[in-house]
Order: structure tokens, then C-alpha cells, then sequence
DNA sequence: TTGCGCAATGCAAGCGCTTACATTTCCACC
DNA sequence: GGTGGAAATGTAAGCGCTTGCATTGCGCAA
């Protein structure tokens, strides 16, 4: 009954003493305020403004067995599309009563792994994680954890987990049409890397496959591969305009790409679309006023994250699978596409 | 000595019984290995591996008081500057053996305050925030609790808290000398909203102290508030070019506010900086490569993001409180800045 | 008035780890 | 071989909360 000393923080027993009722009875009354009076629940909360108490995390989550923490870990926050994703996620997370635990691999598996197992080690009662291919070894870990995983930016229904994402293969198939369809038949494409990337690489198949659909030969797509970057992207640029077979439209694999592949075809004093096109994929903000315009493929980012947040809550709680989720792409065909020149 | 029921995770009692050890030893030699000799060690680490151990957070949390996690609480991570230099301050995190736990505010006050208590219900050993200006009574519940924070994207030495950021008032005097002394003397500015929040008030603050410097009359710079975005930024650019005597140059409280001015400028069908110059701050990747080149602040968003990942810890497992850091802003003068016309 | 059933509350056993302190082991040195 | 002391390890007491089960109290029907 007597006040808690002054160097150290208010515990439960502070509160239920303070409140003269039960530790327990101070438990449900924090966590569900309906299980006890009206007039219990008055002392009680008296007492913990008086008092100024905060629940101890480590205590709740070593009795309750859950942190309402989710972890993600996506490529990179510099690149905004993957920001902005995240930025739904995390509102929507909140909305729910979940807390976010952030970690980022740049685009390694081997960092991606180190993180997964340090935010499963800190306590993430669920995972939210960019594509489906990394070990086996991870998912079974996860798995033996008890820790549930939905996966983000894709949509592959056959894969044994659930997700929420868009095709990465047929939207760029349909930018790839949408190239053809104005008479290129020399096209060339920057890509992310491919190796343990299934977005990037659905990307580039998605290419070739509107290649087949329209009677070109996919094998005449030229490749270059990079990281993700405007200075890449140039410089990727100007690797493929070098070629003595120059390509009209350069696809590439996202917008950061495209941009740099448009600053270096002003640099070389090419006309974009004049002298060649340039898509790009994602559609962040700046696209729409970059000069000229960039035609690229809108993917669904907020909402994504919205209803990943959604999904992983529900998993965490229900502990039920939900559906995979597939989500619409449009397509933004602005100005640095244009018809093949001559 | 016999093997865990099969419907729990092993935890570290199973280890040491495997490994013939006290659990103490295998706490030690999972904490510091140094403590314990080898051959020991060996059998934890072949118990640990066989048994697929991993610690309970919970558990770790609730005996040793402290989670190695760190909050962060930033406006959006739809502004690509502030992803960035989270980005940055993440990766320093992980660097330190910290891991992340993220918020957003959406620059509103009540949702900040919201976010702090939950960060700390949810264990962050100490906080990020963006900014002094908050109610003191957080401040008062953060001390209490004993959770250190460091303030970020400032410098004000005044103030009581340990910060690492930049002047941002000083940065702005700097670019709006830059405009003065190319002639323009009917100023305007487009600022993010300066309630509760001194970012955007030392911008204009730093703009009306150039001015004075210059001889010119504080009282007549344009002042438009608006959210920080594109559409935003367009529509005040609108604004302030409709009065009877629109600016020369409009300086502008972000780099997406400057580019939906220069989008609109576009629109308006003026030319920058031929009609009219516009100037930005934060130096976002993309601003380099608008169209004109956005002449801009280039702020130290990595540096203070992973110079803040390192004082937080220090500031966590020293207990000192480290000197407030001041780091440089560079004027990147493009071609959105030029003289004033005539 | 008595008894029954349910709602409200209390009791107390953990949850799995860290760590102060106690004990044992191992050497170096005399 | 004996001794002192450091290094290695063991013992066990919590850390603060949740929750299954026990108990109490109260309204209501018989």
C-alpha cells in the first residue's frame, strides 16, 4: 500500500496495491476493460494516472507469448516505391494495434537472412517479406518458430505461401505490347539483377513473352543487368545505345532505371521519344513530371501495404492462412513512348 | 537429458541439459563467448544447432531490462528525404546490433504522442524523433522512463536534448542570399505548415534574415503554407503567382513542393528561371535531374541518420549524454535559379 | 428463506532468461 | 606436494506480467 520506490518504475503490483484490488484483476482490466466493473475499473485507472505506469514489454511478452510486433524487411527505403509501400504498411499496421520492427537487406540474401533471424529474435510474431525465393532453410526456420510470413510485390498463386501482390510478369507483357504495338521491333532492356530476384526476372520474361505474342524473336531482347539506380540506369544506357544495332525502346525494369536512362539520352543529345523510347516500371511520383513524361506500369503500392498489414494481423491472430491476394496494374503510357522513329 | 515435447520451442534449459552444462554457462557463452572455454562452448553451439534454439525475446527482455531496440518516429516515409536518411539510420542500427521499430506521424502532434508511448510499451530502449518542438509532458513521461531520445534533422544547441542535424534556418539564409544577390527583390515563399514545427519555421525564418541582410523588407516576403507535396506545391505556386505583383522567385520549404511549382510554372506556361526562379531544400535524387535542374539544399540526411544510429546506442548502453552535432548543408545553385528577369 | 448460477475477483504458478553470489577447477609457484 | 588465486561453472532468485482455476458475492427463482 505504500508508494514504490523512487528508483524504479511502477510495477502491476504498484497499481493493483495502490488500486486495492488483484495483480489479476489490474491485468484484465488493461487488457480487456469489459471484465471488470465499472467501478474497479475507475480505481484502477485512477491509479495508473497517479501513478504514471507503463506496462513492462518484456514481462507482457514472456506471460502473453506475443509482442504485437510485425517485422518487414524490404530491399531498400532509398528507393521510394518501396518507401511508400512500406509507409501504407506501417499506418495500416497501426491501425490494427500492431508495431512495426523495420530492417532492410539491400537487395542480398545473405543480409535478408541475418535479418529475418534478427527480427524473429526479437520478438516479430509475423514477417512481411518482398517475393518468394530465398532458402528453403529460412522458411523452414520460420516455420519451426512458429512464425507466419506473407509475402509482398508478387503474385504467384502456385508458391505454398500466401501473398499479396500484382504479376510482375504480365504487367510488364503488357508495357511490352504496348512498346510493340508502335511498330519497335528493336528492343533492349535494363534490368535489376536477376539472381535470387523473382520480380526482376518475371519482369524480363514478361518482355520476351510479348515478344512470342507478336512474332518477334525473344532471343534479339538485349539484357543488361544492374543495380537499381539512376547513375546505373544511365550508364546501362549508354551500353545498349552503343551496340552497332541500336534498340528504339529501351524497357527497363523500373523507374530509377528509366530516369537515368533518359538523363543519359540527353546527355548523348538522343530525343526521348524522337530518336528512342524509354518505359519504366513502378510509377513513382516524379515520373509524371520528369521530361518527358515516363510511361511506366502503376503498381499498386499502398494498397499492397495496406492489405498486407491487414493479412499479417489476421494470421498473427487468427492464425488462419488467408488467400493470396492479386492486385491490378495499370498501365501509364506517357510521353517518352512513342512511336519507332523513321 | 531427454529430448523437448515436440509442441514448444526448445528453450535454453533443453540446450544445457543437451550439452551438459548449467543454463547459466549456456546464457554466458550465448551473450559472451569469451566467458566460457572452448571445448565448453563447443557443446552449447552443437546443442544450440542441433536443437534449432533460438532465444525467447521476451524472456531475454524481462531479465536483462533492455530490448537492443531503438524507435524511430519520423513524419512520412512518402518523402523520399526522410526514407533516405532512415534508410541510412537503419543500416547504422543493424551495424550496432540495434534493431529498428518504425512510426510515422504524418506530421500531426497527437498521432507523434501516440506513437512515442507505444514505441515504448513495445520495449524501444531509446527514440528518434524529428524535431524539438513537442508537448513537455512527453518529454516528462520519457524521462520517467528512462528512454533516451535524440533529435534529428536540427541543430539547436539551446535546447536541453542532444540532437544531431542541421541549421535549418542558417541553410536558408544561405540559398535566399543566393537569390537576393541575383536581384530578385519581390521574394515569396511556399513553406510546409510551421504549427508545431520548427523545421519549417526556421526555413522562413532564415529567409526574412537574408533579406534584412540584404536591405530588403522582411514584411514583404509572400508566405503560402501548404502540406509538403507536388499537387500541393502546384496549387501554392498558383497562388502566389496570381496576386497583382507576383514574386521574381519563389524559395520553396521542400524539394517536392518546388518541383509541383516548377510542374505548374510548366502549366502556367512561364519559364524557369526566365519568368520566374524556384529554389528547393532537401536535395532529393530525383531534383537533379528535373527539368530545369532544381537548385536546392543538399541536407546530410545519410549522415545524420547514421551518425544518430550511433549516439542513440552510445547514449543506450553509456548512459551518457552526448554532444548535440551540427553537420553542414551544401547550396546546390541548378538552373531553376537564375537572375531576375528584365 | 434457501439454493443455484453466473459475474467479478483473487490466488499463485509459471513464462524463459540473466546475473549475483557460491562453488569448483585448474595452474603457477613455492 | 601444498597453497593461493584466478578462471570456469553452478545455483537459484528474481524480472513483471498473464491466465487457469478457485473463491466470493449477488440476483433471482423456487
Amino acid at each position: 500500500m505504500d508508494t514504490p520506490a523512487p528508483d524504479r518504475l511502477p510495477t502491476l503490483a504498484d497499481v493493483a496495491a495502490r488500486a486495492g484490488v488483484s495483480t489479476a484483476t489490474v491485468s484484465r482490466c488493461l487488457n480487456d476493460p469489459a471484465r471488470v466493473q465499472k467501478a474497479t475499473r475507475q480505481k484502477i485507472t485512477e491509479a495508473v494516472t497517479a501513478l504514471g505506469y507503463s506496462p513492462n514489454f518484456g514481462a507482457r511478452a514472456l506471460a502473453a507469448k506475443r509482442t504485437d510486433t510485425i517485422g518487414a524487411i524490404i530491399p531498400t527505403l532509398d528507393n521510394s516505391i518501396f518507401a511508400r509501400g512500406l509507409q501504407a504498411f506501417q499506418s495500416a499496421l497501426v491501425d490494427h494495434g500492431m508495431t512495426l520492427l523495420l530492417a532492410s537487406s539491400s537487395f542480398r540474401p545473405d543480409l535478408e537472412a541475418a535479418q529475418i533471424r534478427t527480427l524473429v529474435a526479437r520478438g516479430a510474431d509475423g514477417l512481411m517479406l518482398i517475393g518468394h525465393e530465398r532458402d528453403p532453410a529460412l522458411y523452414d526456420f520460420l516455420e519451426r518458430q512458429g512464425v507466419p510470413v506473407l509475402v509482398s510485390w508478387v503474385h504467384a498463386p502456385e508458391q505454398p505461401r500466401a501473398s499479396v501482390g500484382f504479376d510482375n510478369r504480365a504487367a510488364m507483357t503488357a508495357m511490352a505490347h504496348a512498346v510493340i504495338d508502335r511498330g519497335h521491333r528493336r528492343l533492349a532492356t535494363i534490368s535489376g539483377y536477376t539472381q535470387a530476384n523473382d520480380r526482376t526476372r518475371d519482369r524480363v520474361a514478361g518482355i520476351r513473352d510479348a515478344m512470342v505474342d507478336r512474332g518477334l524473336n525473344p532471343g534479339t531482347l538485349q539484357v543488361v543487368e544492374t543495380h537499381y539506380g539512376i547513375e546505373t540506369g544511365a550508364r546501362a544506357f549508354s551500353q545498349v545505345m552503343g551496340n552497332e544495332q541500336p534498340p528504339t525502346a529501351v524497357i527497363c525494369g523500373n523507374d530509377l532505371l528509366a530516369l537515368g536512362a533518359m538523363r543519359q539520352a540527353r546527355r548523348l543529345g538522343l530525343s526521348v521519344p524522337g530518336d528512342v523510347s524509354v518505359t519504366g516500371f513502378d510509377d513513382m511520383e516524379l515520373s509524371s513530371i520528369a521530361d518527358p513524361p515516363l510511361a511506366t506500369v502503376r503498381i499498386p503500392h499502398a494498397e499492397m501495404g495496406t492489405q498486407a498489414a491487414g493479412m499479417l494481423t489476421q494470421m498473427v491472430r487468427g492464425g488462419a492462412r488467408p488467400e493470396s491476394v492479386a492486385l491490378p496494374c495499370d498501365l501509364c503510357l506517357r510521353a517518352s513512348l512513342g512511336p519507332v522513329p523513321g
